[in-house]
DNA sequence: CATTCAGTTTTTGTATACAAGAAAGTTGAC
DNA sequence: GTCAACTTTCTTGTATACAAAAACTGAATG
């Protein structure tokens, strides 16, 4: 399948905004931007359109392109929705998921494990998605997994930070297991209360990180 | 605020397409649009990628755009959200709502009792929407809020037929007092499970068993 | 010293022009 | 008559050109 030059701006740009290159209310400008990608104002104006969408840059009329990092409340609000999202996959899953995908699971888990014993976050990390991953597509909606995903890959950048956090991985396995324990038994409530706490204790936690460092740059 | 061309034209073609002017899969031709907007084919080609954003078209590269209308399966599975959405707002509202936004809400059936009572199609699909979308706000999270009110908008000429089956709007109402109360003495999970039956469309069994049928087509 | 207003400059929004890829139509061989 | 390769036409993707609106400059004025 080709890629439009367009396509390939877009999730460059996305790719920055995720990064940190640009920060809150940086102007993009389209002519530099352009020619910094070897292209012309065109597709250009295309991925900004795309990223605008998606909420990344607001799109002022006659003004510009300007990045919108999501500030604290944001990022806040939006731990609280994938806690909500993952917990209504999981009730759905719950009810819906086949064996092959409860031994997927268990697969997964062993492998976060593993991961643990051995210091590994980023193993870890791609573990653990894929655990998410599983119980998103077992819901048995497929829009619900794509809204669900875009979601958490959007959170992304803000919930690796955290991983850091001392014990947290210990922790998270703890959850998992009874997360995975309530699917078996097919305990919708308790798999989606299990989900949700599982994610919102990210948000919080995210949220005490904040704390410190905004007392830290004072 | 100046409208770009852009705007309207994405304005005027989401109309189109959700009213059914376009068949799935309908090919968009951007010369022939472009002319019968009276603008060149930049700004229409904006709109068009803005469609693709919002899941209304697919853009197939060197091939054009084709309008997806949702099929059966794609409405049971976005219905399905909503419910799920609205129940998480319903939660949150629960515990958040001021006292204000209640009188609102109280303010809002009212009125939808009135329409109904007055054989107002019309004016019950207003007010009941105003109803909904005070819930969506005293969620106390605008993402979730914008979330909410992106997919009830996409979902709204679906849900109008629906309105036409016999007896729906008193059902409807009875669905409406069992909401205001779970939200009035701040019941979560009462509130939850109420507005997620409200907008629930088709049983679970329906649903699971176009889902097989999904997986066996594949 | 702040302010306002005219002129300049920059930048966006749109139109047009051009290039490359896909669909369609044609010709020729079997 | 059918199928395949070639050519033609059409459509998309990209570049460039132009017009209008916003930002900037700077001097004149209260």
């Amino acid at each position: 399948m080709e890629k439009r030059h367009a396509d390939i701006i877009a999730e460059e740009l996305e790719e920055r905004i995720f990064g940190g290159i640009y920060a809150d209310g940086d102007r993009l400008d389209e002519v530099r931007l352009a020619e910094q990608f070897g292209v012309s104002r065109t597709p250009l104006r295309e991925a900004l359109q795309r990223l605008a969408r998606s909420g990344l840059v607001e799109l002022k009329p006659r003004r510009g392109a300007f990045v919108c990092q999501p500030g604290p409340v944001d990022l806040i609000e939006m731990f609280e929705v994938m806690a909500e999202f993952e917990a209504i996959c999981g009730r759905l899953a719950a009810r819906r998921i086949s064996d092959a995908a409860l031994a997927d699971l268990h697969d997964a888990n062993d492998k976060c494990q593993a991961a643990v014993q051995a210091q590994d976050p980023d193993s870890y990390y791609a573990e653990n998605e894929r655990f998410h991953k599983i119980i998103y597509r077992e819901s048995g909606n497929s829009f619900l997994e794509a809204e669900t995903s875009a979601l958490h890959r959007r959170l992304q950048p803000f919930r690796r930070q955290q991983l850091r956090l001392r014990g947290r991985m210990a922790q998270s396995m703890k959850e998992h297991k009874d997360i995975l324990t309530a699917l078996e038994h097919g305990v919708s409530e308790a798999a989606a209360d299990a989900l949700r706490g599982h994610v919102a204790i990210q948000g919080e936690k995210f949220h005490s990180l904040m704390a410190t460092l905004k007392n830290a740059a004072e």
